[in-house]
RNA sequence: GCGGAUGUGGCGGAAUGGUAGACGCAGCAGACUCAAAAUCUGCCGGGGGCGACUCCGUGAGGGUUCGAGUCCCUCUAUCCGCACCA
């Protein structure tokens, strides 16, 4: 009899040996086939390990044991992302170096990791606050410098009255501070930009050659949010200066009844003398200026606006006199500012004109009555349109741009809601931005020798209240010579964001202790792009689109191999408390992995993960159904006990383990590992309800299953006295003639519904097969048969009237 | 409002257009045990029938098909994004 299965013993066993043996480490034989793949590197956070890492983890864990199996050079990387606010928060509250928090979160998140038996190649570990990598995060920055890509500017930012720290827009939920909660203002500040804009269309169009899952790619298209329209130019009335606007509509020009600007549009300023109510135009814009965006858009509904007396425009089609309003349903940072009103084919214009009383044109005929109800959709016939009338809406609106052009008072135009990236932090804890301000030179480079420029001890983390980084107070490191000239400047004393450190990681893993470039050519050319990158939906719009920026730039300035660093995107769905709602705290049903690992063991904890569900969606934690896996995997540790001498698999499993083989093999690939393990199980019964197992079979059963749980059929493999390490093995084939059972179960029915089901030969022709289901269901045969329908090695279906 | 996803037993979930409910959990029964736990074996959608059987059943309603959980249309509920982007 086998000792009990005691995890507690042999997974810290193994994995000391895995790690001695350096098992998982990727070998630069760059003449093998590869395998790269890759998961999102954790930000270290104080709270340790969320039994949500493990999913991704363990499911990319399985392919890439699996392919190494297969014999591919599998590169699976693990860092760590660990500039951020937490930590920076943590480090003033409890007054402890950020760099030291860091470390022990570090620490306890690679123990974590460990003890879960992952085949990451720990050589080739990454942090992104080690001066050995940020060196070459900004290395990156200087060549978008270089490249006009990175620019300094004054505009309004979302400022977090908390942390009294610039956000990203993408860090704005719902008008608070995605971090903290607290409400966020706006205010001006000078701000390091990234052109991100200049490269939108790319990162639309090449989407078309990678294998993302759809939502993927529909949430970064809807989040660029390309438009084509055109811009119109709108002479003002008595005057040579013009009111551009950008539409989608330029079809609809014969409809529009007003204009209407964004309450900032600097216009107003600009004809302050013609503007008979400008106080009142004030009062509207202080107003709105003192709404949050969180605000404006609460109040969507509900129209508000002034109307410019003494300002007016001429509609350049109709030559007709139109009023122009302001309004803060029309805002400064899309298009021009200003926008042409056609309320008879615009909801929101729609609104604003049955609001005030403005004229309602119907331009394209197919909707209801215009003055009722608006009429929205690109079908329909043009109307009142001129040389427009009779046109459906893609040639109206091809002939508008045309007609604008020759006329020179209006152009074809993309738009893009996508903005640039705020890259400013006034923060301590991020990458320093190299770049020295000298009055004379302007903003001045650091010389690549200069890198890195180490982020220097200062007394205090606290940012200041006037909203500079804690790094200006440090008039040392600050005050430096011009690099140009010499003369009296001033370092930048802004920190990178968060998401800088994670735009290029990838990168260094092939390479990551190369002192001379981000990475080694060879390395790039060979590794790159990842072949799968598994991540969570929540870094669809932020960290996925900037870090493909980040690779087509540098892909542009020929230091990458290729234009796009994923060759496929995959997401896990998120583990849920037991009663269905998001693990917090403040809930109660946070579940820790290091209990679940002390109490059941690793390969539970990793068997259950995979077997909760379909691996895209979202999964509630269930304690009993851990226990199952636990269970399974104590049938899986007796079966040493049933092994029996012979060749080869038994006559009775042979078929079920050639389709086993084949089931788990291509639903890892597939991300099932739900149904495979689920195969597996049911292989597991039939060995019990065979009572014995072949050696050939138990050691091909633990193939298939060490990917899922490593530990134990490692375990098993050494006790069975198997030749070398489990982990090296040959991946099974399976031999598809030998996956069709010799008799199948041929199902007859009447008018589709199953009458009867008979044992029959799997190579059964058509007319035998019909024959012996009209026997098998000879009784119910009372009518006339006008069709009978045979499906090869499936059913009979005899159609009667 | 727009976009995406989901809806199948008591529960988690399976089903290339071909026997709906694999596998697991819970439950029930039996074996083992002085007993319990553990383990092993069997049963396990609902109605009707002693029974061989039979009818109903995949959120609702239509449609396509010899045949629909699966494909098409309409609706509904829940979840997740985005939100005046002209």
């Amino acid at each position: 009899m086998s000792q009990s299965y005691n995890p507690k013993v042999i997974e810290p066993k193994w994995q000391k040996t895995w790690l001695d043996e350096k098992a998982f480490a990727a070998t630069n034989d760059f003449t093998k086939p590869k395998f790269y793949a890759l998961v999102e590197f954790p930000y270290p956070s104080g709270q340790g390990l969320h039994v949500g890492h493990p999913r991704p983890y363990t499911a990319l864990d399985i392919v890439s044991r699996k392919r190494r199996m297969q014999g591919y050079n599998v590169l699976y990387p693990m860092g760590w992302d660990a500039f951020g606010l937490p930590t920076e928060n943590f480090a003033i509250k409890n007054k402890i170096h950020p760099r030291l928090v860091t470390k022990n979160n570090v620490a306890r998140f690679k123990e974590q990791l460990q003890s879960l038996g992952f085949s990451f190649d720990w050589d080739r570990e990454i942090n992104t606050t080690d001066p050995n990598y940020y060196h070459w995060t900004q290395w990156i920055f200087l060549k978008l410098f270089n490249a006009g890509l990175a620019y300094k500017t004054e505009m309004p930012i979302n400022w977090c009255t908390s942390c009294k720290v610039g956000l990203a827009n993408e860090e704005v939920v719902n008008g608070v501070c995605e971090r903290c909660g607290a409400p966020v203002v706006r205010k001006v500040k000078s701000q390091w930009m990234l052109k991100i804009t200049e490269y939108a269309d790319k990162l639309i169009d090449d989407l078309d050659g990678v294998d993302y899952i759809e939502r993927v790619k529909v949430s970064q298209k809807n989040w660029i949010g390309r438009s084509e329209g055109a811009e119109v130019d709108f002479t003002l009335a008595g005057k040579d200066e013009k009111l551009t606007v950008y539409t989608t509509r330029p079809d609809t020009l014969f409809g529009v009844t007003y204009m209407v600007m964004s309450p900032e549009h600097p216009y107003i300023d600009k004809f302050k003398a013609d503007i008979k109510n400008y106080d009142e135009i004030m009062a509207y814009r202080d107003e709105a200026a003192k709404k949050s965006d969180f605000e404006r858009s609460e109040l969507a509904k509900d129209k508000t606006g002034v109307c410019i007396d003494g300002l007016t425009a001429v509609n350049p089609v109709t030559g007709k006199e139109i009023p122009i309003w302001i309004s803060d349903y029309v805002l400064m940072t899309y298009g021009t500012g200003a926008i042409m009103a056609v309320p008879a084919h615009d909801s929101r214009d729609w609104e604003f004109a049955k609001k005030f009383n403005m004229p309602i044109i119907e331009v394209v005929a197919g909707g209801r009555d215009v003055q009722e109800e608006v009429f929205e959709a690109k079908t329909g016939t043009m109307v009142n349109s001129d040389f427009l009338n009779g046109m459906d809406f893609a040639t109206a609106k091809r002939t508008m741009i045309d007609y604008l052009e020759e006329k020179g008072i209006g152009r074809s135009k993309k738009n893009f809601k996508l903005r640039d990236w705020v890259f400013s932090r006034q923060r301590y804890w991020g990458e320093p931005i190299p770049i020295i301000h000298c009055d004379k030179c302007g903003y001045v480079p650091l010389k690549e020798e200069d890198l890195p420029l180490v982020l220097p001890e200062v007394e205090s983390y606290m940012p200041t209240d006037n909203g500079e980084s804690p790094l200006a107070a440090m008039e040392d490191w600050v005050n430096v010579k011009c690099p140009c000239c010499g003369g009296p400047a001033k370092r930048e004393t802004d920190t990178m964001p968060q998401w800088a450190g994670s735009s290029w990681y990838f990168l260094r893993y092939t390479d990551p202790d190369n002192d001379n470039a981000l990475a080694s050519p060879e390395a790039l050319k060979y590794w790159m792009p990842v072949d799968w990158y598994n991540g969570g939906m929540e870094h669809t719009t932020l960290h996925l689109l900037y870090s493909r920026f980040w690779h087509k730039f540098l892909y542009d300035q020929g230091i990458v191999p290729c234009a796009e660093p994923y060759s496929k995107r995959t997401s896990h769905g998120m583990i849920l408390g037991s009663n269905g709602e998001k693990m917090s705290k403040s809930r109660g049903n946070v579940v820790n992995p290091d209990d679940v690992v002390n109490e059941f063991g690793a390969d539970t904890l990793r068997t259950y993960e995979m077997f909760i569900g379909a691996f895209d969606l979202a999964a509630s934690w269930s304690e009993e159904g851990v226990k199952g896996c636990r269970r399974f995997l104590e049938r899986v540790w007796k079966l040493q006990d049933m092994i029996v001498d012979g060749e080869g698999f038994s006559e009775e499993l042979e078929v079920k383990m050639h389709q086993t083989i084949k089931k788990v093999s291509s639903d890892f690939e597939a991300m099932k590992f739900n149904t495979a393990i689920a195969a597996m199980m049911s292989l597991v019964n039939d060995f019990y309800k065979a009572g014995r197992i072949t050696k050939a079979e138990f050691k091909t059963f633990i193939i298939l299953l060490n990917p899922v749980a490593p530990h134990i059929t490692e375990e098993l493999w050494n006790i069975a006295g198997f030749e070398g390490r489990l982990y090296n093995a040959q991946w099974p084939e399976h031999d598809d003639d030998k996956t069709v059972e010799a008799t199948i179960k041929l199902v007859a029915q009447i008018n589709g519904k199953t009458r009867a089901v008979i044992d029959a030969p799997a190579d059964i022709d058509k007319d035998s097969a019909i024959a012996l289901a009209k026997e098998a269901v000879s009784a119910r045969l009372t009518g006339t048969i006008i069709k009978e329908i045979y499906v090869p090695g499936k059913l009979v279906n005899i159609v009667m009237k």
